[in-house]
DNA sequence: GATAAGGCTTCCAGTCACTGGAAGGTCAAG
DNA sequence: CTTGACCTTCCAGTGACTGGAAGCCTTATC
């Protein structure tokens, strides 16, 4: 396969296939002609690697996940403590995104968002009012 | 003040006061001896600054609030607008962050994170079971 | 007056995970 | 044989800083 066919079979642009190539994720084979040769061994890498990304891992955690899955003597607790750690990561950010929203959201609901100047939202944010 | 003590007032580092200045969003004064001197109306922007950017607003729609701030013909419309956009970025990127963890907490749960390599985590990044 | 510590300056490079674009080689169809 | 769609590499940019180096300025102490 070229890097297009895997890419639409991955879900991931060729950019991306290409950058992974760069930092050591994938290693295809290349044709005569220098072109990129893909597998279905490397199609497989990517799906898993698209997966892992769109549920947030980094890539290094993505390094560290791709390794186990090719480790057939693994064990499950690594990769549990690996998606744990993720996990809190996750858990972290979205209470901090409401918190955010929950200020903000307060804010604009007290904002008149007319034509005039008054607003509790710069004041807010301006500390006038602490 | 000196950049430190402005620093120390506002709760930001010295290098981000000075990338602000970098991208034109505050312009301090400058002493002789070439020393940034900052007023405590630099000071309160800072704040401003530094208060918009913990409640996740971008750069750019801190550049924009901090014109309306200083715009005492401003419509209270205009920051309406802008926050209510950024807390409906904050609604998708928890929803988003939502879906993550409701997958990934599943996987998590239904791994035995023993010494065995059977790991259903795995097993799904990796499109087996699909 | 010399010196040492600390603060200030600028500039360059790195972060993360791509993404866009330029310049040029290759391939398949007509 | 040309056209257009691929493919290649390399360089630069994104956002919002952050670290570090090299060098000037200030303040305190000896």
């Amino acid at each position: 396969m070229n890097i297009s066919d895997v890419a639409e079979r991955s879900g991931l642009p060729p950019k991306t296939i290409r950058y992974y190539e760069d930092i050591g994720l994938i290693r295809p084979d290349r044709g005569a002609n220098g072109y990129r040769s893909f597998s279905e061994k490397h199609l497989h890498k990517l799906t898993f690697l698209g997966r892992a990304r769109a549920l947030g891992f980094s890539i290094e955690e993505c390094r560290a996940l791709l390794a186990l899955y090719e480790d057939e003597t693994r064990a499950s607790a690594d990769v549990k403590r690996i998606a744990k750690e993720h996990l809190a990561q996750i858990e972290t950010k979205i209470s901090e995104l409401q918190s955010m929203h929950g200020t903000l959201s307060h804010l604009v609901h007290c904002c008149a968002g007319d034509d005039r100047p008054d607003c509790p939202i710069l004041e807010d944010l301006g500390g006038t009012l602490r």
